[in-house]
DNA sequence: ATGTCGATACTTTATCGA
């Protein structure tokens, strides 16, 4: 089973390049974030015309998060639990049956957290212990879970081009990294990391500067996987050639293979 | 060199978010 998770930056601005995508790597499984779109407007016909059953959680204008999915959905839970306030469509969780047992997989746009000096680094911050709670719990149903998404966080600094000029960034700022480790101490495992030693290899490059030419990126977009999930990894990569295609989203997809 | 994009609205340019 082919599990991927890709940042669009916008559905309608990348609809025939995401479609391009999906027929050539054709993934079972596909996570989404920013699409950028309410479900009113979210494009569902063009997956299902691939043979995608297709799940939604959106918002108008920013965030949005969807999961497209070659199995039936057997359940769907939108909303990340711990906080009836926040109104942001950033977490999406679905199961689906396979040969003997399910998958459950989640699709998470964690906040961003810039300025870190406005109330958006306190939000992703408590955004980033309530998905830790969230997901201790479910780890007690013993399942294959992957958590698939842009997660704005640089895990270490052979992620990053230029680790001095993110030491102030919400996304490497120690108090996120220490988020980030506290979820992977739950048992948690980065897929590309558990296949992968070497270091520099990117899923996000910014539009600006010539980012993209300089190969000056940083890897934000992970697949965190469960015990019984790691169990079963065979591999997984990150597909960076999109990123020099026509009208590109800033972020490229990563994806696995399980054996289920 | 803070140099680019995508979405939105009291729109055709400014604003926000990334």
């Amino acid at each position: 089973m082919k599990i991927a998770t890709w940042n669009i930056n916008g559905i309608k601005a990348r609809i025939e390049g995401l479609v391009t995508w999906l027929k050539q790597a054709d993934p079972d499984l596909a996570c989404l974030q920013e699409i950028k779109s309410q479900n009113e407007g979210f494009p569902s016909e063009r997956f299902e015309e691939l043979g995608y059953n297709v799940a939604v959680h959106g918002q108008k204008s920013f965030n949005g998060v969807a999961i497209l999915s070659k199995r039936p959905f057997d359940e769907t839970m939108t909303g990340l639990p711990g906080d009836e306030s926040d109104v942001q469509a950033r977490y999406l969780e679905a199961v689906v049956s396979v040969d003997g047992g399910v998958v459950r997989v989640a699709s998470i746009y964690l906040p961003n957290g810039n300025p870190v000096d406005s109330e958006k680094f306190p939000y992703k911050l408590g955004w980033m212990d309530r998905l830790r709670d969230h997901i201790k719990g479910r780890l007690s149903f013993e399942e294959p879970f992957i958590i698939a998404g842009d997660y704005n966080v640089i895990p270490a600094e052979g992620d990053v081009h230029d680790p001095q000029a993110w030491a102030g960034d919400a996304l490497f700022r120690p108090e996120t990294l220490e988020r980030f480790h506290a979820l992977l101490n739950l048992g948690l495992t980065d897929a590309y990391r558990a296949c992968h030693h070497q270091s520099h290899q990117y899923t996000f490059w910014d539009y600006q500067a010539g980012a993209w030419q300089k190969d000056n990126g940083i890897r934000i977009d992970h697949l965190l996987l469960s015990p019984q999930a790691a169990d079963r990894l065979k591999s997984c990569e990150i597909d960076r050639f999109t990123r020099g295609w026509e009208k590109p989203s800033d972020h490229v997809p990563v994806w696995l293979k399980l054996d289920v």
